[in-house]
DNA sequence: GAGTGGATTTCGCAT
DNA sequence: ATGCGAAGTCCACTC
């Protein structure tokens, strides 16, 4: 690692090229204008911001606030500097969609180049797809006696998340949501009931399962005739933890053929 | 601005902690753990990376590749360092929603503290929202004689992007993507239109404005009696650049009244 | 404070 | 490559 406060432009410029080149990162603080062109345009004036240039060809330049960069670039840049009246200029451009940020510095505080070694490994848990697994692994927690056929099943409309029989022999049909359940969640449950209904002479139930319903989406499913289930994914992180496998297909294995 | 190399744990911490209190940025770039624990929970091993703390109580946590933060935390957090057996501690709480991630390092190379002065201004330019006042300043580009009644209407399912009347007098929906429209924007738009023929005796036309539609989506148009108008957020902005007002509602002065 | 929809969304998975 | 939907999405705006 090496870092250099105040480093001249042209320095600076040379330093950049040829960390980029060999594929190291690089960070730069100092004070800035930024334009962007493609999907979009943007302009940003003059102002103090940290750049960061990683290895795989991404730009993100952050303001002193803000999660979120105000400008950026996914990875795959290429990368070009220039010194133009003793400024500092980088150019990222970007095929595909053709799009290019261009950064020109007028001060630079600091100058850090990297190469960073990371071969951790990144865990997360309680996603949809971990409600979706919990559900498969133990359908005791939508209700008594639910057994799942499908998950992912295709009906005309698009996906459902898993769909199966209750204990007296009815079809059901379940949407997750992982956050308070809105209104469009519903109506989507909604129109896969209706599509199956279509082509199944038994009778379908719609259950929601979320942590939570969004205020009046209560009387709309009661209007439908649609069940809510609350379920939390932390709960099915829990219910998971004890029976983690990898992919969502192997919860599948050994379901209860039709 | 002030930058240390490898400083020691507990000096790391000392600054920190007052870098924090006196709203400072902190870059903190070194070898470490990190976890994750609220909406989800999540665990990264072992690894270098680049850490941002920045001075509205946002955190990053930038790892050698990829243009997101593997994790993060919004603006708002409260600090807390600490040295255990060595290592510098770095926790950032949030509550509403509850949440917590936890940084560990046990190196660090390098540790920068901030303060950025950033009055730059920002402007995008080619959202959907250029071209909903692009299609309001000159409804011809929809179609001749064209006239928008209102924007963002409410109807049932939603909110209607523009709405208004073509040279025939009958009702126009318009529903407008920036890319590439998918099927569900064309459900969108039938939904509206159901909605509204529930409404009104008149002939409801639906009009979709985007610069392409998605594989399969032209099929489905026609099946919905739907139109497509092709339409790029560029070329919005381009005659949004010569009329170009501040709001929303400046568009709207002076459309016909119905 | 909750609900809704856009984003230069990004990301991952399936076709 | 394209399409489709989730995301610890974030964010701004409305009610």
């Amino acid at each position: 690692m090496v870092s250099v406060e105040h480093p001249p432009p042209a320095t600076a410029a040379d330093t950049i090229q040829t960390a980029l080149s060999v594929h190291k990162a690089v960070i730069v603080i100092g004070n800035c204008l930024v334009e962007y062109k493609g999907r979009a345009s943007s302009k940003l004036e003059s102002g103090e911001r940290i750049v960061i240039i990683k290895e795989d060809g991404s730009v993100l330049v952050h303001r002193p606030t803000d999660y979120s960069p105000v400008n950026w670039q996914p990875p795959g840049c290429l990368f070009q500097t220039e010194v133009i009246k003793d400024k500092l200029k980088i150019r990222a451009i970007r095929r595909k969609p053709k799009e290019a940020i261009t950064i020109v510095f007028d001060k630079i505080y600091l100058l850090v180049l990297l190469s960073l070694v990371d071969e951790g490994e990144f865990s997360l848990y309680a996603s949809e797809e971990d409600m979706q697994k919990a559900i498969l692994a133990n359908p005791s927690l939508i209700e008594q006696g639910f057994r799942p056929i499908t998950y992912e099943k295709k009906v005309e409309p698009g996906f459902v998340d898993v769909y199966g029989i209750d204990q007296n022999g009815k079809f059901v049909v379940v949407e997750i949501k992982r956050k308070t359940a809105s209104k469009d969640a519903v109506l989507q449950l909604q129109k896969y009931i209706e599509s199956i209904k279509g082509t199944v002479q038994r009778d379908v139930r719609g259950i929601l399962v979320a942590p939570d319903v969004a205020k009046g989406v209560q009387p709309l499913l009661y209007k439908l005739a649609l069940e809510f289930k609350p379920l939390s994914p932390r709960r099915c992180a829990e219910v998971l933890s004890s029976v983690r496998t990898q992919k969502l297909s192997e919860y599948f294995k050994g379901l209860p053929e039709l």
